[in-house]
DNA sequence: ACTTCGGTTATGGCA
DNA sequence: TGCCATAGCCGAAGT
């Protein structure tokens, strides 16, 4: 079993690691884990607004007459002063999380192109996945059946501007000057289309295949 | 006032929009503010295994007998369907949080450079901060005092190989073909170092004086 | 609304 | 372990 304990305080917090940060005195939310975690939350946002990771050495002191939490790794620290406790809780949370399943990371889309370059082009032969040029590993390496010419293909989920220079980056790296430069993506940003266009790089949208729904093609 | 929700409760997730991911049944802690974001935490780490953004549109309906809870936003959607619940509360928090006062950014070794140039080399004189090119804006724009060539400086804490395709850019967007590529930063790595050298442009690592220190602060 | 960029980015993969 | 590239990166600023 896990303890989680979640505290509401006026606090103040600092921070030395990393960077250097503070937190002047209000009221938030702190969320503190066994595995040494913590995260200091305001009433707004998903982030936390100073947190902790993990293997911290937590401990506790009274100082002037309030409560002090440290946490303490090698390279960081990190001090709650508590002005005045508002709440405090503490839940036993199950332990054995599954974890987070992950579909059509960039990853899966780079397998499944190699697998199905029609859904680019139906003249690209498939030659090379992580293709090591000179100036990296891009992700496709493939040729044109009809010239011969090779194509390099970056793969993105969400192409924008930067897989316009990266690819041509891995074009001056290759050995074959003549390598056509390519980006297959399920959305190419606008800005990137046209920086695409005028730097001579190709860029194809392409449609996911549907995942994990044997029928899912109901709309 | 902002409110926050805590709830304990078995449940399973799925999200959709920049990828696609579920989270099976499981005991877990939801976290949901009124600005629309909501975190899912399991007992460990600082990082929710599922979240959303602000701005989503809250709803809750009970389907087959459980409570599910939907955050919708224009590109996105979570799911949250409760399984069984074990506890909730809801605390209020103040608003008019200050926020975090980070020391050591970017920005301010930028501005610090700006007004020491003989950190890096005492031939330099500054001239612009965030200096337009026509690749964007550079972050120190400099002139070699001993041969009047311009000099654009890309500013890091941490200098990777980005950086250094960060300059090219600037370099090729500038109009004075003459002018010098130059990185500074507290570390420079090493990859990165080898990767300037081989594209000709400078690097020079400097340390950042001590922050928060009111003799040091004199200028 | 779209893009760019910094961040205590975190995190996984690989040398 | 250190270094690098990706991420549902987030969040903020500028256009």
């Amino acid at each position: 079993m896990e303890f989680v304990k979640i505290l509401h305080v006026n606090c103040s917090v600092k921070y030395s690691g990393r960077g250097d940060t503070t937190l002047a005195p209000h009221d938030r939310i702190v969320m503190m884990k066994d595995d040494g975690s913590v995260s200091v939350h305001s009433g707004e946002g998903v982030k936390p607004l100073n947190y902790m990771g993990a293997k911290a050495k937590v401990s506790e002191e009274i100082v002037d007459g309030e409560r002090v939490l440290m946490f303490d790794s090698s390279k960081e620290n990190l001090t709650v002063t508590i002005h005045r406790l508002i709440n405090e809780i503490e839940w036993e949370v199950e332990d054995g999380e599954p974890g987070l399943v992950r579909d059509g990371t960039e990853s899966d889309l780079q397998e499944w192109l190699s697998k199905n370059m029609h859904a680019i082009n139906n003249n690209l032969e498939f030659v090379e996945r992580e293709y090591s040029t000179g100036a990296g590993p891009v992700d496709l390496y493939a040729r044109d059946l009809m010239t011969g010419c090779d194509v390099l293909i970056e793969v993105k989920r969400v192409a924008s501007s930067s897989a316009v220079y990266q690819i041509r980056r891995y074009l001056e790296g290759h050995d074959n000057p003549q390598a056509r430069g390519m980006i297959v993506a399920l959305d190419v940003r606008p800005r990137t289309r046209h920086l695409a266009d005028k730097h001579g790089i190709e860029w194809v949208e392409v449609n996911y295949p549907a995942r994990n729904t044997p029928a899912s093609e109901a709309t």
